[in-house]
DNA sequence: ATATTTGTGAAAATGAAATAACAGATAATG
DNA sequence: CATTATCTGTTATTTCATTTTCACAAATAT
């Protein structure tokens, strides 16, 4: 449990004490904006604090490095380390199960994922294919694979309540050239794509764009080829603890672009929204939430 | 506003259309934990994308440098500044965006949803249901509905690898009385149900359960009626900022389900999946991952 | 079939670190 | 105040590691 990996910057301040004027002097400079400093050359970092070369060699050896090389390996996995460390990680895990249980490690790694996708993305981009996905003066399609297809249709069934003039198509049907047939320039194509890249779907993008539709794409990090006809693309982490891939962060982009378009259209929404009760009161096809 | 002084990660992003395979692969190692793998030896980096070491110091031209120590000397300056910019803070946050941006507010709460969900499951629980859903001689049937039928259509297409004798149902279809002739005891349900919970779903429940099926129900946390015929429920936190429900919690149990279930059963997973990557070869429809 | 990309291996050049010797500065002590 | 011990900077030298570059073969894509 103590792993109290005891960073560099602790360890300075511990021997403080039994440093030497200069040596506090290049401690503090350290410490000053840490770690960026004691990552570049030793000359620098002498200057920096202006103190001599030697000094900072020996202090270096004081602290219980082999030499200034060794010094910074270990600040570099400090740093590795605390950008890996999302605060309080482990606040996430199970009760009680040990740290190794999947349910632990996958989740891990899918909160990783997500860190990791969001910090890539531009939000202008994000704004503007939202605002490509309200503009009901165009038709807008949605496109999914084998597996991705899934993800398609949760994005389909929510935009449906949104907007009018919608379809899925499944790139893995072979109706799907039908569809095409109706597509204006201008219309937009929102496709998803992850590894293992499909032919189909790369087919379909194609011809979209031929047609002078826009393509955005929901793609995984190493994006699908149709990323190179895609106006938007959206890369997704997905490498979880699984033979498989994780299609959580991808699913979170989309439900959040589902609420973005909402946003912006709300007028028209709440009417489509409130018809649509109307039509699954009539149904019963629900309960009534209590 | 416009302060973006152009990180390198931002480069490395834009020119990435223009790297090759090998580079692009050590563009994303460089990402990967950024920016510490940057700021070792040039050697390190390279053995770290297994890339080999003219790779490396061609793409740092590439990119504008004049060598590689020019490279981490403008990655430590960044590096510098960042730890000065209170902005810091903040990782998951989309760059730039101001921190009422929806990707900020929307995944937020989807992390907050995923630490209070795992926080409640009981692993021992977890691990009962995968070892249900591992047990071939029991048909495993999937349910789902209106919405929720994305999921368990996502949760069949994996576990069909995995194992035989499984069956998807969509509760809003009405074919689904005509499965259920064949459940017998100790049969395995996997069903979803979040708000609004229907009709259907529950009446399928009941008569599986009268059918002496064993019931494993995915929920969110007001929980579906069907709980109380479910021999295990998970309840997902599932509120965001939107109109709608987010899917991401509940996606993320099943994901690591299916991750769980096929290490239980790895002899024959393996052997499925190398099947259906011949059948997959043959028909050609995928291209092969590069 | 051709062109591009990538890895291998090695040599050369560079630059930084380690070390040593010494002198000047500083602090400590009597 | 004088003296000693310690610390620190300068300079120079050696050593080492790393980068850079090259040529060529292998792999890969077009």
């Amino acid at each position: 449990m103590t792993d109290a990996p005891l960073t560099i910057s602790d360890r300075i301040q511990r021997q403080l004490d039994d440093l030497t004027r200069a040596e506090r002097q290049l401690a503090h400079s350290i410490l000053e904006n840490y770690p960026a400093s004691g990552l570049g050359p030793l000359s620098a970092l002498a200057k920096d604090a202006q103190v001599s070369v030697p000094t900072v060699a020996r202090m270096v050896q004081k602290l219980g490095f082999n030499g200034y090389p060794e010094f910074q390996t270990e600040l570099r996995e400090e740093l590795k380390a605390k950008a890996k460390d999302p605060i309080a990680k482990h606040d996430t895990w199970a009760g009680g199960a040990p740290s190794g249980h999947i349910l632990n490690r996958f989740t891990d790694a899918v909160i990783d994922n997500i860190r990791h996708t969001l910090g890539q993305i531009d939000p202008q981009d994000f704004d503007t294919a939202c605002a490509m996905a309200a503009n009901t003066k165009r038709h807008l399609f949605i496109v999914g694979g084998r597996v991705t297809h899934t993800l398609a249709e949760y994005l389909f069934l929510h935009m449906q309540v949104i907007r009018p003039r919608i379809t899925h198509i499944q790139s893995t049907s072979n109706t799907w050239p039908h569809y095409l047939l109706d597509v204006k320039p201008g219309d937009v194509f929102i496709i998803f794509d992850m590894r293992r890249y499909e032919n189909n779907t790369l087919k379909l993008a194609e011809m979209a764009h031929a047609k002078g539709a826009k393509l955005v794409l929901f793609t995984d990090q190493w994006r699908s080829p149709v990323h190179q006809l895609a106006q938007i693309s959206f890369s997704s982490r997905i490498v979880v603890p699984s033979a498989w891939d994780s299609a959580a962060t991808p699913l979170l982009l989309l439900e959040t672009m589902v609420a973005a378009v909402q946003d912006l259209t709300w007028g028209d929404t709440k009417d489509r929204m409130e018809a649509l009760e109307d039509m699954f009161d009539q149904t019963k096809l629900f309960r009534k939430f209590t």
